[in-house]
DNA sequence: TTGTAAGCGTTATCAC
DNA sequence: GTGATAACGCTTACAA
């Protein structure tokens, strides 16, 4: 391995003379510094970042930690995150620890051990070691933002998708098309991202004044099967014409459901969901949706990172992020098929 | 930050017996081994690993390039190089360089710089600088290995899928359920996947001795519509009961095109793709497919790359993984279908 | 403008 | 068994 020391001696100057040139901090003769330059390059020199990151304490390092990079809502955010940090000529390390808090606290023991120069965290939930972990890092005032749901106890920057908003836009988007009877398939009682929705669907429907009644809330738990069976329920019990879902693939179960019936869509049924996954746009008809900015989400989260690293004093504030309406096949008004 | 030195103090040690305790070299009396290690708990240190390393000459990083995480194919295999990695107590820096050589390069520097133990690259093509930064790492002896198309002139160990052995495997599968005109839609001519798995297609027929005619070979590039011409293009020539697709998102617009046709799935026309994605399981009729151990594949990879870090010499050996034949509704015999 | 030297927190080589 | 002490490769006062 070739060092300053090694680019000083051929260059005829001294090691601190070579590490102020490569890291251009001026007071150097310009001549010096070709000179330094040439040689450095030469010997095809670079420069060794641990012995670096001893003395000046960063490391250009930032962690990751998510439950499964597996998980489709993953990927996109973290390029996000990759992208805005490798513009900064940081790496990331990144960490799978499947919620499970044990892991979790490891991980982000052996990341500050590490060095890494800030952290993002998507929280599973918030339990109390883990929240007395993440204290810790604020305590040595360790960067740190939060991807995905906000747990106000704790005091650090939080970026997330507005699942309220969302939900309230799809819901919105039914009623202005003419529907009144929307029905929801929600996920379960205790996913936060689900009771969001449903707040976003209650809200639109009680602004449009359309009575929500009992049959016409169903329940799933995010999987296929489970859309299908809410929507063969919903149908069964109610005169409806559209249906909400907290997220696509319990839409594509009830698209399934709604086709068993003999119904059309969207001419019967309209059908709207949440996510906007691959599938949505594949399916036939092509559902409907609501779009999360993923990537933009974890750029948002890279960004804010960034502004603690450099300096700035983490403000603990919750940034929402705005989801987009997708309009597909399963939301076109009857009138406007037949006139396209 | 708490270092040995405080340790050493409040136990009354030199720091020496401090290091010796902490990296359990033994030559330590039980006795002080244990106040030291009592100090260290209640102080709750933690090893500063870059002054570690700097002596040490190990990071216990890993990293792995790839081309775009947000690439439904990478995350799997992602995620079994985290869970072996992390298993022996090591972190991986993950970049996505969109297959981009300049990027590629940079990102082997940024990352030899940081002094990682050991790379995982997938090479998107073996352009000349590619393979001679690559060949540098094989002079400063770090531990490489390639995820991915083989490059026989670069001697490291490789993982791949066996795209040959999964292609004669589902056109034989097709074959043995009695479909005899079995026709291909393939992948763009440069694309190195599609050309072994369409050598597979022809090695099986040829086994079957089933001919080949021209009219039996379309080509697509990887996207749902080009499936969909495709097939359209195929049924029109020619007689055929069998389509196989060399990914699964081509079987889809396929699939589509079929139904368009007024033909059915698969009495009329067998199906089968290549990938095995998720979709594949939730379309109607679902759709069989050749599974590729996408996860296994990662973890081969950095089983390799961990034994030339501990020091076995690597043998620049292809190792072939095995793929899956997935059966689903779309190649169920009639006859099966009517007696179930 | 340049050089000397101290130190970042470890580990490893010696002595004792 | 244990303790000084010298690296590891770099940055940065401080001097010159």
């Amino acid at each position: 391995m070739v060092t300053i020391y090694d680019i000083a001696k051929e260059a005829n100057v001294s090691p601190a003379t070579v590490s102020r040139v490569l890291n251009r901090q001026g007071n150097v003769r310009d001549e010096t510094a070709q000179k330094v330059l040439k040689v450095a390059k030469k010997r095809n020199y670079s420069p060794n970042t641990m012995a670096r990151s001893l003395r000046t304490k960063k490391t250009n390092l930032i962690g990751l930690i998510i439950p499964d990079i597996e998980n489709p809502i993953y990927p996109a955010p973290v390029r996000g995150i990759q992208d805005v940090a490798n513009r900064k000529d940081y790496s990331v390390i990144i960490h799978s620890t499947d919620g499970d808090e044990r892991k979790e606290i490891d991980t982000i023991r052996r990341l500050t051990a590490v060095g890494v120069d800030g952290l993002i965290i998507n929280i599973s939930e918030a339990c109390t070691l883990l929240v007395e972990e993440i204290r810790r890092l604020r305590r040595i005032s360790l960067p740190v933002v939060a991807l995905g749901p906000w747990h106000p106890d704790l005091e650090i920057d939080c970026v997330s998708v507005n699942n309220e908003k969302g939900a309230y836009m799809a819901t919105e988007h039914l009623l202005k098309l003419g529907y009144h009877k929307v029905a929801i398939i929600k996920g379960p009682e205790g996913n936060i991202s689900s009771r969001e929705r449903f707040l976003g669907y209650k809200k639109a429907m009680e602004d449009y004044c359309e009575p929500i009644s009992e049959g016409m809330i169903s329940e799933g738990n995010f999987k296929l099967g489970s859309g299908y069976k809410a929507a063969k329920r919903l149908i069964e019990k109610n005169k409806l014409d559209a249906i909400f879902c907290v997220n696509d693939v319990m839409a594509l179960g009830a698209m399934a459901a709604i086709r068993e019936e003999g119904l059309r869509i969207p001419d019967d049924i309209a059908l709207i969901g949440f996510d906007d996954i691959e599938l949505a746009n594949l399916s036939r008809p092509s559902l409907s949706t609501v779009a999360q900015p993923k990537y933009e989400t974890g750029k948002i989260a890279a960004e804010l990172l960034f502004k603690q690293i450099e300096g700035k004093l983490s403000s603990g504030k919750y940034y929402s992020i705005e989801p987009n309406l997708v309009i597909r096949e399963t939301t076109l008004k009857v009138k406007e098929m037949t006139t396209t």
